[in-house]
DNA sequence: CAAAAAATAGCACGATCGTTCGCCCTGCGC
DNA sequence: GCGCAGGGCGAACGATCGTGCTATTTTTTG
């Protein structure tokens, strides 16, 4: 790896955990250059420009969400075991990771603001949702689940436990956050036996 | 009402709006006031500082989310139909209004940002959940809902519908948003019966 | 209607933003 | 040893941020 490329990983890992601090709107060069020990300008030369630096924070905390959360899902059994697998990792990186974090604060504060980054951000939804929805049409097809349940349905339904879970534990600091996404996930999962 | 009071209310209805698309920190003195029609100095003399309008902001979007979700919904029956109409109108803010987007946004933009702003946002978050277990206790009192259920769980779980109904909306844009939060709500309700 | 008070404008400030440009330094092929 | 490419730095730019000052206009009051 090229010197070059070493501190670009270097600075998109700092990014990652600013934005995930603060959103990526948060992010600036100034800042960021500061943390890195770089100077604003050489910093800025590896990225053409800031929607670029964003563009590639987002890769960088897609990758790791991957790798923190669905990669050791799909470990698991098919079925019920894998959903709940997912749905722990999540819970996980949703107390202690960057990468959650960072999509949450980001869905809304492009959610009215068109432009590369927000297309790219919809479409990180959109597959994860559709991971989602896979795994529990497996279920489904291995009979864990419901014939008649919807995998769509099902998808938005846990991605909801898991942005209120993400406020009650990050905003209101509830001591009872991992307790309550658990017992919402389980009253989802019984409702779709 | 004084001439003073009477722009500041201007001022902070526009100012709700230019909040709800883009944040609370998206919220400039100078875009707003030129937005209004004011000099930038002659719209700060109504608010010592920044942080005081953001502040109002706040206030002034939560009275207008009580005045279109709470208020409403306690004219309805005690019960499952006060819920019901809870949810509907939150579903209709959701979809058209200003006040609900302005706080899911704010409490990603500050949940881990200390200082007034975020504390109050913390308060009205959970005044709101007590107005929701408090309408649920009602309803279990009257019959409607299981004995055994947790008023503060159904508050969590619906709210956790909310949330995502709002993502599924704004950012993604999907049609089917509206009839994937009612099924997931009924789904709610029918878990609680 | 005059005087007091409030509302608004104009201007300037230091800070910080993203971005550009020119120069230095270091390492590598010839 | 020399030249060259690329990584990085420093300074500077125009813009915009929040926020004070000082007038000036407008409203309220007696």
């Amino acid at each position: 790896m090229s010197k070059g490329e070493q501190t670009r990983k270097a600075v998109l890992e700092a990014a990652v955990d600013v934005a995930a601090s603060g959103g990526l709107a948060s992010l600036t060069i100034g800042s960021l250059a500061e943390r890195t020990g770089l100077s604003k300008s050489g910093l800025f030369a590896h990225f053409k420009s800031k929607e670029a630096l964003q563009m590639q924070v987002l890769e960088a905390a897609a990758e790791a969400f991957v790798a923190d959360v669905i990669r050791p899902a799909l470990a698991a059994p098919r079925g019920e075991k894998r959903i709940t697998a997912l749905f722990e990792n999540w819970l996980k990186v949703s107390r202690e990771g960057r990468s959650e974090c960072l999509f949450t604060s980001a869905a809304w504060e492009y959610d009215d603001q068109p432009g590369p980054v927000r297309d790219r951000l919809v479409r990180m939804y959109l597959d994860f949702s559709d991971s989602m929805a896979q795994m529990f049409r497996t279920g489904i097809a291995e009979g864990y689940f419901a014939e008649g349940a919807d995998p769509e349905q099902f998808a938005h339904d846990m991605h909801g436990v898991m942005l209120i879970h993400f406020q009650a534990h990050h905003l209101l600091g509830d001591a009872k956050a991992d307790d309550r996404a658990r017992r919402a996930f389980a009253r989802l999962i019984a409702s779709n036996r």
